[in-house]
DNA sequence: CACGCGTGGCT
DNA sequence: TAGCCAAGCGT
């Protein structure tokens, strides 16, 4: 159980009044203005944003503009600023709040949220921003500072994550609740940086925070991605002599599973035709190939899906180690995936 | 829940 | 030069 974070709350939007960037989509609280911001800005720098933001507008200065506009026009004011299914989604919500909401923007966070590309940081902006409903709206800046003041070395990258930070800030919503979540994300934006020394003398929330105090800022947030493994495909031999040996052979003593032993492989799944040549180049005469078993093994970065074949030979040869199953068990280190085809 | 969606800036 | 990274939404 972490404390309350409500000792932020004071020195945070204080900052935020003396430093607050003049932007143009901060000169009012047209929900409007807002909305459009807010969707370019996904996943979007400032600096990307600037240009289309004030052409667009003046393009399609409403919802209703919006809901009429040409799908090319709209592309073509688009263009450029990647991830499209924003502009399509765009449209496709100006039409439900011409349609279904009388042309009136909706106001409150469970209704933003079930327009279309409006999801739960969205939905939280423009209902704290523009109506001051206390509801959080945690991106990537207010998580990187939330886990600092914390010092918290859970994944910022996990959803869950998010989820028990959104919990933590709904209960300490203040009445200046739009003030409040532009304020976490500004000050993860100017002083509360990612890379590098973030900028720790001149934050409002020094005193409080926990990666600050124990020198734990380059360490905080913890980003820890999900590594996408490459997956491998391997033919595995169990092969027995006449006295019952099985064939192994040692791994290489360098990269996966160095100086191991293993049961004689190959890379991909094949044919019986080509089980039998695989067989006939390791200069072994098979009686019988018979598919006994497949299996799956996940290593951290790679998937090995095995199909094992027992393999019954005239005679053993000196290609490979062979030993009698009570040897291989208690003195040759076999890995977990070929202990899987046993 | 994991993945794909665009682009530009960084190393 | 290619590969990594950003941190919202819909599926």
């Amino acid at each position: 159980m972490s404390k309350s974070l409500s000792p932020i709350v004071e020195p945070l939007l204080n900052w935020f009044d003396q430093n607050k960037r003049v932007l143009p989509w901060r000169q009012d609280k047209e929900p409007y203005h807002v909305w459009i911001s807010e969707i370019m800005l996904q996943q979007t720098r400032i600096e990307a944003v600037m240009g289309y933001y004030a052409r667009f507008l003046e393009a399609l200065p409403d919802v209703e503009s919006l809901s009429k506009v040409d799908d090319d026009a709209l592309m073509k004011l688009w263009e450029g600023l990647g991830y499209y299914s924003r502009a399509r989604n765009l449209k496709k919500a100006a039409i439900v709040i011409t349609e279904e909401y009388g042309g009136e923007f909706p106001q409150a966070f469970i209704e933003l949220k079930k327009l279309p590309g409006i999801g739960e940081y969205t939905a939280g902006a423009i209902a704290s921003i523009c109506f001051d409903e206390k509801v959080p709206a945690v991106d990537g800046n207010v998580l990187r500072v939330i886990a600092r003041v914390q010092g918290s070395r859970d994944n910022v990258l996990l959803p869950q994550t998010k989820k028990t930070v959104t919990e933590q800030l709904k209960k300490i919503m203040p009445q200046r609740a739009g003030a409040f979540n532009e304020a976490l994300m500004e000050l993860g934006e100017l002083v509360c940086l990612p890379n590098g020394a973030p900028l720790c003398e001149s934050c409002p929330l020094q005193e409080h925070c926990t990666a600050y105090k124990k020198g734990l800022t380059e360490q905080i947030p913890v980003r820890v991605k999900k590594m996408k493994r490459k997956r491998a495909d391997k033919s595995v031999f169990m092969i027995t002599d006449p006295d019952g040996r099985i064939a192994i052979e040692k791994r290489p003593d360098t990269g996966l599973l160095s100086g191991m032993y293993q049961l004689p492989n190959v890379e991909g799944f094949h044919t019986d035709d080509e089980l039998q040549e695989i067989l006939r180049q390791w200069e072994l005469v098979p009686i019988d190939i018979v598919f006994t078993k497949e299996a799956k093994h996940v290593f951290t970065h790679i998937d090995w899906y095995m199909k094992a074949y027992h393999v019954t030979v005239t005679e053993h040869n000196d290609r490979f180690i062979w030993v009698t199953e009570d040897k291989l068990k208690n003195s040759y280190p076999l890995p977990t995936a070929f202990q899987k085809l046993l």
